[in-house]
DNA sequence: TGCCAATACCTATGTTTCCGATGTATCAGT
DNA sequence: ACTGATACATCGGAAACATAGGTATTGGCA
């Protein structure tokens, strides 16, 4: 994926419908998008804390058949940061497809 | 900006319409987003070197009002390129557009 | 029963992409 | 004479992501 910045948004939008952990997170970003946003772990887990010590998501740790699992939700301040991030997404790509799409 | 990886595309895109030099072209790709895309010089000129590097572009220096312009075409393999980061650029906001626009 | 894939978490290191700071030099306006 | 715009360039660092490794449990299949 060449195009970068877009994580924090997409986990805050799939936490915005409801608690989960990060595994399924990315296994939900990968089947909406088709495969085509496929994010590692190496990139996930780091980006999870990140988001954790930034107030916008909260995480808690529970035990399920017998597998640690660390749920994750959204926070009054990541609700607040996924509407900033969304607008941000519309005002970058608005910007791409203006130039992206003029006559050549 | 948060969202990288998209300069070299801005800038085959801006040589798709005839042969320009770096300055104006971080000039043109600023005003035809209205501001949102700037890039800054240090990114700039990396880039387009980067780019002559890959076949993808081909300089030429002049000496215009006693100023030095080195002016860029597109090659035949850097039009190719333009064509394949307008499509990764379509699957990527594509998929980006999807997952941020679903349902709460 | 032994093995491997999937699940679920983590970190360390490296690469790419961009910004900020800094440098050179010319030209136009005040 | 000075400042801002033009026009090129490089160096150092930060941020986002990938690669490759690690731990541990579960379930299926040979």
């Amino acid at each position: 994926m060449n195009f970068r910045g877009g994580l924090p948004a997409l986990i805050l939008q799939n936490l915005s419908r409801g608690p989960n952990h990060g595994y399924r997170i990315a296994q939900e970003i990968k089947q909406k998008s088709k495969g085509v946003l496929d994010f590692k772990e190496g990139t996930l887990y780091p980006t999870l804390h990140g988001l954790e010590g930034k107030g916008l998501i909260e995480s808690q740790t529970r035990d399920e058949n017998g597998r640690t699992r660390c749920y994750y939700e959204l926070t009054e301040k990541g609700k607040r940061a996924l509407a900033t991030e969304k607008k941000e997404w519309e005002r970058i790509s608005g910007a791409f497809n203006l130039i992206l799409q003029e006559p050549a």
